[in-house]
DNA sequence: ATATTATATCGACTTTCCCCGATATGTCAA
DNA sequence: TTGACATATCGGGGAAAGTCGATATAATAT
């Protein structure tokens, strides 16, 4: 995990927004989850339709800009059929946390 | 201070490098303050030139992303005679870190 | 006053990012 | 197998960032 892509993946504002929804999905994304069957729920994931309509921007840029934080290491992802759920991946943001306090 | 504006700021290595060495101006810069008189002398303060040196880059540039991050709110500056002291701005930074640590 | 030095700003060019529509791929339902 | 839907990828046009050399500004020393 690049410092320096993790920054570039925060410096736009779509992309932090879609990053602080993802903290409380249930909050932000209130018929989260309504197509996954239970036996295969993936907490705190959200599909990238449901994103995408909240985030205001193409289907083509939402996409990406999950596929970009994914590869930053902010986020993880799912494919459930045709649906692919992203959320947080907490343990690498609190690690990016610690480093931001130790070593910025 | 815009968090976006932090994050474009460290979103290139060469800046990241600064402001990680002014960390520790006296390990980086050994000629740290050669030209600074004691009497106006500027704690952890280096001058762009000593900077500019060690990041390898030309003297506009190094200009232009000191500015950058003192206008991000990383970096804080004095102007002593013909030279422009520029040090970590250390209370933004751990304000950085604490934001990160609770809202991203 | 003039020359020298340090820094800032300007203008230009190149590279990267932003963001979209169009199209491809994968999955499910009929 | 065909159609409908969700997501991913491609291609491109415009905006912003990266980076430089040239020049301007400011301070100092002679």
């Amino acid at each position: 995990m690049e410092p320096i892509d993790v920054f570039k993946a925060l410096s736009n504002e779509t992309r932090l927004n879609i990053l602080q929804w993802l903290k409380e999905p249930e909050k932000h994304f209130p018929k989260q989850g309504a197509h996954l069957p239970k036996e295969v729920s993936y907490k705190g994931g959200v599909c990238v339709g449901d994103i995408q309509e909240k985030a205001k921007a193409s289907q083509s840029t939402v996409s990406h800009y999950l596929n970009l934080m994914q590869k930053a290491g902010l986020l993880e992802s799912v494919r459930y059929g045709q649906w692919t759920y992203y959320r947080r991946d907490e343990e690498a943001i609190r690690q990016l946390a610690e480093y931001f306090r130790t070593e910025i």
